[in-house]
RNA sequence: GGGUGUUUAGCUCAGUUGGUUUAGAGCGCUACCUUGACAGGGUAGAGGUCGGGGGUUCGAAUCCCUCAACACCCACCA
């Protein structure tokens, strides 16, 4: 049969995932055996995949294939995250476009709308996921918005409540004014924009005098209830106790002190507006002062704005910077840059807002956290060096803000029975909150009618915080068999930007709900930019199309092309060309079983030496290998294991192995060598396979007749045998033969067709694999001699030993001087530098014997070296 | 402002507690070869005073100090 002499991805792929779905290979359930799970960080259910996706996943892929492959009971579940925030604009400006405004619409009009909207474009990514041969037990996709999830999360919420450590509190929150609902502390971006520091006189009271304060934001002069100095600034001594006007308002406020002020800023004097400013508000509390809100929550203003009364924030600070200008109270305008807060999602400027929230007491809860990563190492961060990072966050973690006002989420279980602030209870269901709320109000006539649950839901983070315990069901049913089985998880791969949103919590919610780390390893890996270095987004336009790439090249070399510049916790600079190399690789695997394959077989013959000298070196070098790819793997290096992979396959099989037993054109290979052969390919195999899953499965199946039992992906993955190391060095000084003589020949010239004698001064048992030189350099003959032979011919050294090859012809006595000449004086150097140490007093009786011995062993080296140089000049 | 980290070949990165030949890999580059697996191939080669300066040591890419550039995190002074 012939096969194509180039691997073609997009015939393969398809069809081997479907039979590997078929098959079950995927599925998992409890058994005897070592388990081994992953969760997959649940990307938004209506989100589409991107490099970054692509990066984490093909690495959680490799990890389970491998565990697979090892015995264990590999599962990973797979789900989508319903991501209130950015699913609910999303589904708002869809609704927007048919013309229909969310605030005309009842709650559950519009999670209907969001349902079809999730139902329609849901769990796309997860069939996208599938293209790039993931391996994931999809039985067990979830979502975070799934009943038992979301009954998962409700029940959470009533135990931490029950425990005292959920509030609810009036808080100063960053309220985004475009999507209309809070935003934690964590998904405010903050970016330096250009502004004006304005400089604002007010009016004394009683007095000619006027004060200047300094401010970015003169629209919220119209909230002022005070004016600050520092009690020790002599230029304001005169105004304590004094009132000042405050302009426009036209109200009298007084003049307060405090330390906090800087003196240095501004003028020295500080308006305070303990509504819209969370320092302020601090103030106004110190200071009992009155607050007055200014804003509507789409940050246009309210009554308090008096003429500017519905205007936008943006518009009102330029026309009252105008109106103070025209009435003289701008006393200056000067060009200033300042950070503002921006929403991470809407990039909407974020509003400092008062309003009721629930809260999560987080410092008690965070305790084991940090234990278990910095002191027990029960959680292990790779690479460690976000370990400082996680404890600057952890040590200074404050309360976390769980409530938001959106519709799409888990509906905050407070169920308000009165008017007064505590007249509320917490509760899993209705009818258990309608008896906790007659019992306490003390009123029996209660009915469900008069309770009003409370209109917010859940951060989205606060769903996704159970997730490795939640999609084995572990909240509702703690002892079930399954959490008990996979819990805790061993690997987590995500990137290092959500390590507080995501990955701290789980860590936190893990040992509050299980006593448990939710996983072993945390493996971090870095962004993904361009090859310019930049973050790769929409708006730049520099984010190839993930699934174009593997169109363009197949999932395998997409995959290889992501690890090869992989290292963890380094951002990777994509490049495509990676996933040309990715596709070449796979081409020269395909390749490689193409030319086994097309061998002719020869059934008396036996081994030649080349053949047998060849299979036993790459028995070993194989092993030795596999064992340096278990180390990689266990450090989490994965690039490395891969590159370790890639040049085993290569270098070591293809061009030394299969060059070394390749017949001669026509003439067969001898049957034992090829059973060798195929073995080692096989194996070789089972090593590519986390890497490229397609592409070994293919050949797998071409390696021989399979039953479905022995499907690559299933099979066992090696063991490390024995290595011989005095073997692979032999190999190695036999290859610098080889290259010594194919040096020689591409400096004079000479053919590799053409057979070379070859002379080495040695004994002939002190190098070995003389078959596999004389197949692998064009030799005739290797002459084992104790002196080089005095014809006409050239030298060149392998270590110590000198080799010898005649030629017929001129040789150019000039420019082979000039060669030796250039070895002398690097000899002679290299001499001196290992003499220089030994020489040295204080280095002989200081340092180890071990490294002595090794600079005596350099200099004998160096000394023969040149003496076997000056030898061959002296023949010339 | 505070913190963490990075800086090694043209590019992307290794370099494990300072010492196995005056630094390694992959890609790229150069020359040549190649009509019997693969031109998406082969063979060979060039290329680095390990960011600058100082120090410790018999010995420093590796440890210390200092400077510089870059990256990220945290806080946020109106």
């Amino acid at each position: 049969m012939a096969i194509p002499s180039k691997f073609n991805a997009s015939l393969v792929e398809e069809k081997w995932y479907a039979y590997w779905m078929e098959q079950k290979y995927f599925a998992s359930t409890p058994d005897e055996r070592e388990s081994y799970s992953i969760v997959i960080p649940p990307p938004n259910v209506t989100g589409v995949l991107h490099m970054g996706h692509m990066l984490n996943n093909s690495l959680q892929d490799i990890l389970i294939r491998r565990a697979r492959m090892k015995g264990l009971n590999a599962c990973w579940v797979p789900g989508t995250d319903h991501a209130s925030i950015a699913t609910e604009a999303k589904v708002v400006a869809r609704l927007k476009e048919q013309g229909i405004d969310k605030n005309d619409l009842s709650r559950e009009e519009f999670l209907k709308h969001a349902w079809e909207w999730t139902d329609e474009f849901g769990g796309v990514i997860l069939q996208q996921l599938k293209k790039l041969g993931c391996s994931c037990d999809w039985d067990r996709t979830k979502f975070t918005l799934d009943s038992d999830m979301y009954e998962s999360v409700i029940k959470v919420f009533v135990d931490l409540f029950n425990k005292g450590l959920i509030y609810r509190g009036y808080r100063m929150v960053n309220w985004d004014p475009e999507a209309q609902t809070t935003l934690s502390d964590e998904e405010v971006i903050f970016v330096e924009k250009p502004g004006f520091l304005y400089h604002i006189a007010y009016a004394v009271e009683a007095s000619d005098e006027k004060v200047i304060i300094a401010t970015t934001r003169p629209e919220t002069l119209l909230g002022d209830t005070a004016v600050c100095i520092h009690p020790e600034d002599e230029r304001y001594t005169h105004l304590k106790g004094k009132r000042v006007i405050v302009p426009i308002a036209n109200r009298s406020i007084p003049i307060i002190e405090d330390e906090y002020v800087d003196r240095e800023f501004g003028t020295g004097c500080l308006k305070v507006t303990p509504a819209h400013d969370i320092n302020d508000k601090a103030l106004g509390e110190k200071h009992q002062l009155e607050v007055i809100d200014i804003f509507n929550a789409d940050a246009t203003l309210n009554s308090f704005g008096l003429a500017y009364e519905g205007k936008d924030r943006f518009v009102v600070r330029k026309e009252i910077a105008k109106e103070l200008d025209a009435s003289g109270a701008l006393v200056k305008q000067e060009p200033y840059n300042h950070n503002v807060g921006t929403s991470e999602r809407t990039k909407a400027v974020i509003e400092p807002r008062l309003s009721d929230q629930w809260f999560l007491k987080m410092e008690d809860l965070a305790k084991p956290a940090i234990d278990a990563v910095l002191n027990s190492d029960e959680v292990n961060l790779v690479p460690s060096k976000f370990n400082n990072t996680y404890r600057h966050w952890m040590e200074n973690i404050r309360d976390w803000n769980i409530s938001r006002q959106l519709w799409w989420g888990q509906q905050i279980p407070a169920y308000y029975f009165g008017d007064a602030k505590e007249d509320f209870v917490v509760a899993e269901t209705p009818e258990e909150a309608l008896a906790l709320a007659q019992k306490k109000s003390g009123n029996d006539a209660l009915s469900s009618e008069d309770l009003r649950q409370d209109a917010d839901v859940l951060d989205t983070w606060f769903s996704s915080w159970l997730w490795p315990i939640s999609v084995f069901d572990g909240i509702r049913h703690p002892e079930n068999d399954e959490i008990n089985y996979y819990y805790p998880t061993q690997d987590l791969v995500t990137g290092p930007d959500i390590l507080f949103f995501w990955v701290a919590r789980m860590i936190i919610s893990g040992y509050e709900y299980r006593k448990e780390q939710p996983f072993s390893n945390v493996y971090l890996t870095g962004l993904v930019r361009d090859e310019k270095g930049r973050k790769m987004s929409k708006q730049l336009g520099n984010s190839p199309d993930a699934l174009k790439l593997i169109e363009d090249y197949g999932a395998d070399a997409v995959r290889v092309g992501l690890m090869l510049s992989a290292a963890a916790g380094n951002d990777l600079l994509f490049d495509e060309n990676l996933c040309q190399q990715g596709k070449n690789f796979a081409n020269k695997i395909w390749n490689a079983y193409r030319l086994i394959d097309g061998w002719e077989v020869e059934d008396k013959a036996s081994p030649n030496a080349q053949n047998a000298e060849a299979l036993d070196w790459y028995e070993n070098k194989f092993n030795a290998t596999l064992s340096t790819i278990e180390d990689h793997f266990e450090k989490y290096r994965i690039s490395d294991a891969l590159m370790a992979v890639y040049k085993l396959l290569w270098d070591d099989f293809c061009s030394w192995l299969l060059e070394a037993v390749k017949p001669a054109y026509g003439s067969p290979i001898d049957v034992a060598s090829l059973k060798r052969i195929k073995v080692l390919f096989e194996n070789n195999l089972k090593l590519m396979h986390p890497f490229m899953p397609f592409l070994t499965e293919e050949l797998w199946q071409h390696m021989g007749e399979r039953s479905k039992e022995e499907a690559l992906m299933i099979s066992a993955w090696p063991k490390v045998g024995k290595v011989d190391q005095a073997s692979l060095d032999a190999f190695e000084l036999a290859t610098k033969i080889v290259s010594g003589v194919r040096n020689f020949r591409k400096e004079r010239n000479i053919s590799h067709k053409e057979a070379l004698q070859l002379y080495v001064v040695a004994n002939a048992d002190q190098v070995s694999y003389h078959a596999l030189i004389k197949k692998m350099a064009g030799v005739e003959e290797i002459h084992w001699v104790e002196k080089a032979p005095e014809e006409s011919g050239a030298s060149f050294r392998v270590d110590t030993f000198e080799c010898f090859i005649p030629l017929a012809g001129n040789v150019d006595a000039a420019a082979e001087k000039a060669k030796l000449e250039e070895e002398l004086k690097y000899a002679k150097g290299f001499l001196q530098s290992v003499r220089k140490k030994l020489e040295n007093e204080r280095f002989v009786s200081n340092a180890p014997d071990k490294v002595i011995e090794m600079e005596r062993k350099k200099e004998a080296d160096a000394l023969e070296k040149i003496s076997v140089i000056e030898k061959s000049l002296a023949t010339l």
